[in-house]
DNA sequence: ATTTGGATCGGT
DNA sequence: CCGATCCAAATT
């Protein structure tokens, strides 16, 4: 009998249900796959962000906020949770830490792999190209609609590198935390103008 | 009931 | 830097 390749397998709940940040590097490399209406499109994550609530204050949780949008950041590890930004775009989350502890990993930038249009850019442009909307807000993240799995033959190896998160100045001293994380070769990490990277401390 | 401003993006 | 575009949250 043939030795059987690795199949593609889905992280277990254990996986999700840690603190963001050691969720946010090892998301790097994994792939999301969205079923969207038998169309199956895949990408490979290549940069996240992770939002610690309630202490930072930079996370849409800070304070322990409990709203209708962000309740789904207190639920269990492993689901989505979308939000509309700025009128027009979607941001795709995936919640992390235990029941209770609103943590969750912003999905940044993703590398096309199958059926997905064009090259992504960042958060925004991430959604569109998977079309994810708020309608997947809450979905479960290891269900059969949109989820994330480790592709078959295993993840290569990622070299991770980190900066201070984007857009977050309104943050204070939180907004210095090196907590995002991107894939060091790949070219499909979002780009950030001249101005942002200054002012967000990110090194050119 | 009304106001505010945002975990973005592309064009100037 | 600026405008697009709209909703949730905060404020009155």
């Amino acid at each position: 009998m043939a030795t059987a390749r690795s199949t593609a397998v889905k992280p277990p709940r254990a996986f999700f249900a840690r603190e963001a940040r050691a969720v946010a590097c090892e998301l790097l490399g994994l792939h999301l796959i969205h079923c969207d209406r038998g169309t199956r499109r895949e990408a490979r994550i290549v940069e996240t962000e992770a939002y610690l609530g309630p202490e930072d204050l930079a996370a849409h949780s800070a304070g322990g906020r409990r709203t209708t949008r962000t309740e789904v950041m207190f639920g269990p590890a492993g689901h989505a949770y979308v939000y509309l930004i700025y009128g027009m775009w979607n941001c795709l989350n995936v919640v992390t830490a235990a029941v209770g502890v609103p943590h969750a990993v912003l999905v940044r930038a993703l590398e096309p792999v199958a059926n997905v249009a064009r090259s992504t850019w960042g958060p925004g442009l991430a959604t569109r190209a998977m079309h994810i909307d708020r309608g997947l807000n809450g979905i479960d993240l290891r269900g059969d609609t949109l989820w994330i799995e480790r592709p078959a033959g295993g993840a290569r190896p990622v070299r991770i590198g980190r900066s201070t998160r984007i857009g977050v100045e309104y943050a204070g001293s939180w907004a210095r935390r090196p907590w995002r994380y991107f894939d060091r070769d790949s070219p499909y990490v979002s780009s950030v103008s001249e101005a942002t990277r200054r002012r967000a401390g990110i090194a050119p």
